[in-house]
DNA sequence: CTGTTAGCGCCTTCAA
DNA sequence: TTGAAGGCGCTAACAG
């Protein structure tokens, strides 16, 4: 016998309040079947006066679904991330679910504890933007698959996954800022890129190894950067993409080494907010200014980056849109919908500013 | 009998797998009681190889607890709890606590129907940054403690709640800024608040009265502007502070009125993020620039603030540390501790960069 | 050391 | 329409 640890009345309590049977009080209280209006009234006031409220976990024990969805993200503390739950969280309670979320910060080891966490909490269905590479790092998204639990993937698709994911066009978006750059006449154009390589790749062959390696985000807009050049009949460059782990210091040393080069980098893409701050750092440090001596646009768009003096050219995702996309295709299957198991794809916005010029001379 | 749901292996079958009884079973599996050397051995592997996952709902029915915390945050999308949040997270996680986040988005309905969940899923305790005024709306929370939930309140004290509160300095912080700015030489200093106010306070026993009836972050940072402002005999100028649902666009406009002011403004302190980019165009649309025609202090850095040209000047909060203080004081009261039901106060940081400078003349 | 047994709070047949 | 009884998966006394 635990000790009192004060749970709050149950319904055995309310149902002796009320002076009637348990399953009378559980017919009301549960909103399920019939019950007389004075024997309803009663059982209302009872636990009104009790101050009753449903133990969800033994509701979710008999029953076998919790109402609740469970989000895992890569890191709650990008506001892009945090966008994207507002449109889960909106989405999901408009349809009577509750949404735990559980940030990973881009650890794999921290998304199959989250993924646990999930299955352990008997979610109905769970979304993720999972870090996991290739197939033998999908197991935990399996497991949960394999106890009936739909998935669903957001932001980023995992191509060992056959399961529905919403994304947005990276390829796309990537390849319309370069080609943007490159119409005002740009052909040294750096690339500030996101993978944690093992060596920088010095070869096309390399970089695509290394896009197919990475995260499914990444590699698109690798592509898309490539697509861009490509078309320009512009010849690639190694020396011009910054790969390796991104941080901010080392954004700002890699851009840095870009503006140095004899044939110096005259425009600058970043697929990330933080690649962005780093090369802002990077081009005061050289002593360099935008857009002139260097253009600029990045991606993920924020209050911060139209206040800039002169206000930065960002790809704008459509965040909300993204988190309400996501949990209205998991909440249909939940409602007994077939997984279409496709790719949906939601358009992204190039919002352009002032950060791009024509190159010097 | 609910259909099949896949709902993965039960202690029981896992028992029959290894042919011991249940209690052998889950005696091995929740790691509790003696079981041989041998036996523990069958069990685990017969675990292993059905795949055996333990029903966190079921153990924490008959346990009646969960080894979760709740953390209801006002704001998901504002980087300052995300911040918050990985704190508490990295804590609870180094205690084997799992948590369940959820954001109010400043809306003490949504905070009231979080609690509620949480009450609902039975958390072991529970953080808040509630949005609640006063007495009346507290109602939610003494809920919870009522069921022997402990709470502790993060980021904002609540006069009306005697509890733990994990704060910090803010009136001390905004005295700070505040008094950088009239070291520089600034007298006519603007103050972006925050608190949706009924009608503009016109004096300052009003701004007083709306400084007590908001939320105890704003209160504080009021109380800190008038202290360095009384310190130095500056009257204080209503004109001057801008109340109001805080808006981008209404900070715009309301800067803007007080730099069109006859005897304008020449430095503004900002209480949150946005009230800094709000600033930041009414400046430039006002075709001024800072540090020099307006200094410029606000509060939450980020790496933004570092790279704006020139660099701002900020009040950095401790926001990690923060959270992990909430968490250890919750998970202390739930080790057994005794609610020490006072303030604990961290200390703020004001990162002096470039914004500030002589009034101009 | 191991197995049996009785709940945790709720939902859900099944009779009455 | 209502109440009694059994079960969801697990823990925790209790015998053996």
């Amino acid at each position: 016998m635990p000790a009192d640890r004060g749970q709050g009345p149950t319904i055995s309590e309310v149902a002796a309040e009320a002076g009637v049977g348990r399953a009378t009080a559980a017919r009301t209280l549960g909103g399920y079947g019939y019950v007389s209006p004075e024997l309803r009234a009663r059982v209302l006031a009872a636990a009104e006066k009790l101050g009753y409220r449903a133990n969800a976990l033994a509701r979710s024990m008999s029953t076998g679904v919790s109402h609740t969805l469970g989000v895992i993200v890569a890191d709650i503390g990008n506001p892009f991330f945090a966008g994207l739950l507002r449109g889960i969280s909106d989405t999901a309670r408009a349809r009577g679910f509750d949404v735990i979320v559980l940030s990973t910060y881009e650890n794999l080891q921290q998304e199959i504890a989250a993924t646990n966490v999930l299955i352990d909490k008997r979610v109905d269905g769970v979304i993720v933007s999972s870090a996991a590479l290739d197939r033998d790092q999908v197991a935990h998204i399996r497991a949960a698959m394999d106890r009936g639990i739909p998935v669903v993937l957001v932001d980023r698709a995992v191509a060992a996954l056959d399961l529905d994911a919403v994304v947005i066009d990276n390829r796309d978006a990537a390849r319309e800022a370069v080609e943007v750059l490159i119409a005002a006449g740009h052909r040294r154009i750096g690339f500030v890129w996101g993978p944690p390589v093992a060596q920088p790749p010095s070869t096309r062959r390399e970089l695509l190894a290394a896009a197919s390696a990475s995260l499914w985000t990444d590699g698109e807009r690798l592509r898309g950067y490539l697509d861009a050049l490509d078309d320009a009949h512009i010849p690639f460059d190694p020396e011009l993409v910054m790969a390796g782990p991104k941080t901010e210091e080392r954004v700002v040393g890699e851009v840095g080494r870009m503006l140095a080069l004899p044939d110096r980098v005259t425009a600058v893409f970043c697929t990330e907010t933080d690649g962005m701050t780093g090369s802002l750092r990077a081009l005061r440090k050289a002593g360099l200014s935008y857009p002139d001596d260097v253009a600029l646009i990045g991606f993920d768009d924020s209050a911060w980056a139209a206040v800039m003096d002169p206000p930065l050219t960002m790809i704008a995702q459509p965040v909300h849109q993204l988190g309400a996309k996501a949990a209205e295709v998991l909440l249909d299957i939940l409602g007994g919908a077939e997984p279409a198991r496709t790719m949906h794809t939601l358009r992204s916005q190039l919002i352009q500013r002032a950060s791009v010029a024509a190159p010097p001379e």
